[in-house]
DNA sequence: GAACTTGTAACTATTATTATTACATGATGG
DNA sequence: CCATCATGTAATAATAATAGTTACAAGTTC
């Protein structure tokens, strides 16, 4: 299956699909070679969970994003980074932690489930 | 405390400011007057969480977005959007739970804490 | 080597965000 | 009472972020 049939089925540009391809390979989540139409799993769908696809896939890894100029001046400003980051952070691994608890092998099985009945 | 203060403090624009404030009046988290300069909390530190500012900022209430053209005809586009929402609804689950868990005394009491030790 | 593929860079278009302007509505103090 | 300063909000403009496109080098296959 090529990246071009892919991207006929999706709906978007086939340079979005290897650009996605591209960055599953370079998270060792999946195998390519360039030349040779389609691409395949690196590791088994067990081994492979949603948070290790949504690490793959996002380049930034923060989930919240905080404003970056803040006020020195200003007794709050001055270190409401740094508050904020500490929960921010804890509720950014809550998700991920329920990420990692799924993998691709469920993910499909359900939706094999959901399809037949 | 006026918008414009505060806007000039952040750095942004005062529209940006009052903009915020009426979306978290709206959530009934701040109550404000018009012609009456600055805004106070509606209700007690100790019972509005992230959660609740969370929910009062943003418009869209998904955190994951899924893409919305799959392919009819393809086995796995057919019904992969539901497949996704089940888990990516857990996560976001996990993520909101975790928020709702810190109130706005304890990121005012970290803060201090951050700040004066 | 002709006809296919993937991989990427450079560029364009589109969308989303942020900022600005303008003004209606309300408060306040002399 | 009215000049002055606030908020609230809509309409518009500017900017930043994202998505899409084009182009082509590099690899494969028959």
């Amino acid at each position: 299956m090529t990246s071009e049939f892919m991207a006929g089925s999706i709906g978007v540009n086939p340079v979005i699909v290897r650009n996605v391809i591209g960055l599953l390979r370079k998270a060792k989540l999946l195998q390519t070679q360039q030349g040779v139409p389609g691409a395949r799993l690196a590791q088994s769908m067990e081994d492979v969970t949603l948070l290790d696809v949504y690490q793959a896939v996002r380049d930034d890894g923060k989930l919240f994003s905080i404003h970056d100029r803040p006020n020195p001046e200003c007794s709050v400003g001055r270190n409401i980074q740094s508050t904020l980051e500490t929960f921010f952070g804890e509720a950014q691994k809550a998700m991920e932690d329920r990420l990692s608890r799924t993998t691709l092998r469920q993910v499909i099985e359900l939706n094999q489930l959901e399809r037949d009945g």
